[in-house]
DNA sequence: AACGGTTCTTGAATCATTCAAGAAAGTGCG
DNA sequence: CGCACTTTCTTGAATGATTCAAGAACCGTT
């Protein structure tokens, strides 16, 4: 998606040192948008073996803090992060198999910002989680997905890798 | 806030069996907006001395499916719980203390609920979370919160009850 | 090239939440 | 009212994403 190079760059520009696991997992993290911890690592070790998933919460907190990836994370899920940032944009969340895709802020730009009643709080930033489901689980065309079509109430998003476990914390 | 015996109308209204965790947990909701587990649990302890945390989160389950609270869960939060539901209201985070307050919706009734463009997905809610500072930590008018004022660029909301230590998950 | 501070590696700990199995309690029925 | 059936609660242990800690390796600078 880019070459190394502008990886470094965007790192130094943010002053943040380069090294090999910084640009790795940033490369990941532009390969996979909205992929979880898990994922990054996996992804990451494509260009370097061995980094340490220690390394990995590192560099994510860091590029997280420096702003060049966002961390998101809708209720209930695990932590995931993606590279497109500073445009404001938000996410619809599939309540079934968890999928996330982006939308672009249905009111306008920088939308939202203006609450009801603030209550005094200084509000910065306005964050808007759609939830629903993906075409895939809401139409079911064959029995790809056998048992998960019932949108539960306030049901929660599902873990995507692990088959037996989907437990979330 | 209520009569013990329109909790259990609630319930019955939800075809819930009338249990004295469920109307512990349930008063205990109502009296605490916005409360972590732990503090839900100290206080349905309050009026049933010896229920187990186990029971408790069943109940908070059971409960958010039947749709008598409402689970929030702020990025990188605990989960929380609510007792107002129904009227698609949202909430601003204090980036600082952690501190939750609701907000009426902005953009009108059932509100944001056509994104830009939704994929193809089937959307049924629209979460909107505001994040800022809150009234004491936006002016800190004497030393009470001495190294916690800076908002960090992508900050997490801290810890509410622990000193020395905010991890969170 | 060496220095000093940052970042990585390795390995262990944390803790909210969940799982499991048996005991207790709630509800509908005779 | 008391029984049977099911759901829920209690107790106690497990899970697993994330964090902590200490020392080694690395980055940028003097």
């Amino acid at each position: 998606m880019h070459p190394p190079a502008d990886y470094e760059q965007m790192l130094r520009e943010s002053d943040l040192r380069v090294t090999r696991p910084r640009v790795a997992v940033l490369a990941a993290v532009h390969r996979h948008p909205h992929a979880d911890t898990e994922t990054v690592i996996a992804a990451a070790r494509e260009d370097l073996d061995d980094v340490s998933h220690q390394a990995v919460y590192d560099v994510l907190r860091a590029l997280t803090a420096a702003g060049l990836v966002r961390r998101i994370q809708p209720s209930g899920a695990l932590a995931r992060y993606e590279a497109r940032v500073g445009d404001n944009h938000h996410h619809v969340v599939c309540r079934s198999c968890g999928t996330i895709a982006d939308v672009d802020c249905a009111v306008g730009h920088v939308p939202c910002l203006t609450a009801s009643d603030d209550h005094g709080f200084t509000i910065d930033e306005a964050e808007v989680v759609y939830w629903g489901l993906c075409p895939a689980c809401s139409n079911p065309p064959d029995q790809h997905h056998p048992d998960q079509h019932q949108p539960a109430r306030q049901g929660q998003p599902v873990g995507r890798k692990r088959e037996t476990d989907d437990r979330q914390q």
